[in-house]
RNA sequence: GGUGAGGUGGAUGAGCGGCUGAAAUCAGUAGUUUGCUAAACUGCCGUACGGGUUACUCUGUACCGCGGGUUCGAAUCCCGCCCUCACCGCCA
C-alpha cells in the first residue's frame, strides 16, 4: 500500500510511474487526495466536538460534586446535543476512511527508475546468462518422459488422490526434492540466513498484510470453516512475523528463510505449456527474505540476486537473470529479477526464482517500522526471493543431466541424496 | 471441545465510573558527579490521526486484547468474539 503522502507531495511523478506499470486510471490518485482532504476535514469536526464533550463531562463531574443539580443537568442537555453531531460525524469518517483505504490498495507499488517499460515478457531485461547449455544426447526426452522412466513422480495418482497439479514424489524423486530442500536451507543458513518452519495456513490479517488480499483472492485455497488461507508461499507467514512491530535500527537487517510447500489455484492460469512439472496447485519452495532499512534495501538486492545465482551456478544449470518490465512485474513489487533455467529437452526457459524488492508497499501495509537515530519513526523495507522453487529445476536437472546411461546430478547434491546418478 | 484464571505502555506490574495516557520497578536514553572491571543522582523515555509551526516546540482527538452496549463521563460496569495459561476430554 502506498503512503497517502508520497501521493500528495509527488502527484506528477506517481502517476508517471504507474504509468511505467501500465496502470491505466491514474485519476485514483485525485480521487483518493480528494477524499483524503474530506477525511481531514472531518478529523478535525469530530475532535473539536469531542472536546467540547469532554470539557462539559469535567464540569459535570464537579457540579454534582458541589451539588449543583440544575446546572448539571443543563450541561448534560448540551452533551446530548454533540452526541448526535458525533455518531453523525463518525459514521461520515468511517465512510470516508474505507472509501479512501479501497481505492488506496488497488494502487500497485511504483516501479523503481531501473524498471524498463513495456508491456509484455518480450520487454523484459535480460541482465546476465551464466551456464551453458548442454548438447543432449540422440535418445533425450522432456521431463514428464524421464519421470516415468525411472518412476520419480505419479500425477495420476495425484489426480486421483487429490485433483490435477498435486502430484506424488515417490522414491528417488522424493528423495531427490528432500535432497534439494535440504541443500537450499544450508546454503542459506550458511550465508546468514535463519531457518523457520513456519505455518502452512494463516489467518485473514496476514494474507492482507502481504498483499495477497484484496488483489489476489481467488488464488489463495481457502479453509473457509476456520477462515484460514493455505500459503502460496512461505513469504506470507514470514513476512508477517513483523506485522505491526516497531524494531530497533540495529535489529535490521532481518534475514529469514526457510522451506513450505506453496499452494496456488492458479485458476485462470492453465493452458498450454503446463505438462509434467512446469505447473503445479502444490509445489515445494525454499523462500529468502529480508526486512532492511529503506537506504539499504538495494543493494541488498544486488545481494541477494548474487547469492541466488551462486546457488544456481552450483546446480550447474544454463540460467539467465531478467530485469522484468513495468507489464510483467507483480503488483507489490518495486524492482524484481526473475531467474530462468534453460530446459533442454522443452528447448525454452523456465523461471525459477523472483527476486523483489517492496520498499516499503508491504511494510506500510504491515505497519513495520523502526525508530531511526533522530528518534523518527521509518517504514522499513521488505525484500524476498525464492531460493528455489523446486519443480521446475527438478524438471531441469533431469532434462539437462540425461544420459544414456541415466540422469547425472550436480556434485553438491551427491552428499544430500546419497547417489551421484539417477538410473 | 469442557471448566477455571487472565489479557494494561519494551518487560514486570498497580489501578474507588470523573483528579489515569495511565502509579511503581526494571530495561533504554541524555546529563551531572564520584572516579574506575562500576555506582549514585537528575531529566527524558507509547502509537496513530488532526490543527498550528515547520527548528525544536506547542495543541486537539483516539487507543489499557478486538468489537459492541450502558452513562453527561468507562482501563474500570454489561454483552459478544479472539488469544494466553492451568486442569479435564480427545489425539499424531
Amino acid at each position: 500500500m502506498l503512503q497517502v503522502n508520497v501521493l500528495r507531495q509527488r502527484t506528477d511523478w506517481v502517476k508517471e510511474r504507474l504509468g511505467v506499470k501500465n496502470f491505466k486510471q491514474p485519476e485514483l490518485v485525485d480521487s483518493i487526495i480528494a477524499l483524503d482532504d474530506e477525511r481531514k476535514k472531518l478529523q478535525a469536526d469530530y475532535d473539536t466536538t469531542q472536546s467540547r464533550i469532554n470539557s462539559a463531562s469535567k464540569e459535570i463531574g464537579k457540579l454534582m460534586g458541589q451539588g449543583k443539580k440544575e446546572e448539571a443537568e443543563e450541561q448534560k442537555q448540551q452533551v446530548t446535543g454533540f452526541k448526535i453531531r458525533i455518531a453523525g460525524l463518525s459514521e461520515q469518517m468511517t465512510e470516508v476512511e474505507k472509501e479512501l483505504h479501497d481505492k488506496l490498495v488497488q494502487l500497485p507499488n511504483l516501479p523503481a527508475e531501473l524498471v524498463p517499460p513495456g508491456k509484455t515478457p518480450d520487454d523484459n531485461e535480460i541482465v546476465r546468462e551464466g551456464g551453458t547449455i548442454p548438447q543432449l544426447y540422440d535418445g533425450a526426452v522432456p521431463h514428464w518422459d524421464l519421470i516415468t522412466k525411472y518412476n520419480l513422480v505419479d500425477f495420476e495418482t495425484g489426480s486421483k488422490v487429490t485433483g490435477r497439479g498435486f502430484p506424488f514424489y515417490k522414491g528417488k524423486g522424493a528423495k531427490l526434492q528432500r535432497a534439494m530442500i535440504q541443500y537450499f536451507l544450508d546454503y542459506n543458513t550458511a550465508a546468514g540466513y535463519t531457518e523457520y518452519i513456519p505455518p502452512f495456513m494463516v489467518n485473514e490479517a496476514s494474507a492482507y498484510g502481504t498483499g495477497q488480499l484484496p488483489d489476489k483472492e481467488g488464488q489463495m485455497y481457502h479453509v473457509t470453516e476456520d477462515g484460514f488461507y493455505l500459503i502460496p508461499t512461505s513469504e506470507v507467514p514470514l513476512t508477517n512475523i513483523y506485522r505491526e512491530e516497531i524494531l530497533k535500527e540495529t535489529d535490521l537487517p532481518i534475514k529469514m528463510t526457510a522451506y513450505s510447500p506453496c499452494f496456488r489455484r492458479e485458476a485462470g492460469s492453465f493452458g498450454k505449456d503446463v505438462r509434467g512439472l512446469n505447473r503445479l496447485h502444490q509445489f515445494e519452495k525454499v523462500e529468502v527474505l529480508q526486512i532492511t532499512h529503506p537506504d539499504k534495501s538495494y543493494d541488498v538486492l544486488d545481494e541477494m540476486v548474487q547469492h541466488i545465482e551462486k546457488l544456481v551456478q552450483n546446480l550447474e544449470l544454463p540460467y539467465r537473470i531478467l530485469r522484468l518490465c513495468g507489464g510483467d512485474m507483480g503488483f507489490t513489487s518495486a524492482l524484481t529479477y526473475d531467474f530462468e533455467v534453460y530446459s533442454a529437452a522443452q528447448q525454452r526457459w523456465l523461471e525459477v526464482s523472483s527476486v523483489s524488492n517492496m520498499e516499503s508497499y508491504q511494510t506500510n501495509r504491515l505497519k513495520c517500522r523502526f525508530k531511526d537515530a533522530n528518534g523518527k519513526m521509518q517504514l522499513t523495507h521488505s525484500l524476498n526471493g525464492s531460493s528455489l522453487a523446486l519443480p521446475r529445476i527438478f524438471a531441469s536437472l533431469l532434462e539437462n543431466n540425461q544420459t544414456a546411461d541415466g540422469i547425472k546430478l550436480p556434485q553438491v547434491l551427491h552428499k544430500y541424496f546419497g547417489a551421484e546418478i539417477i538410473n
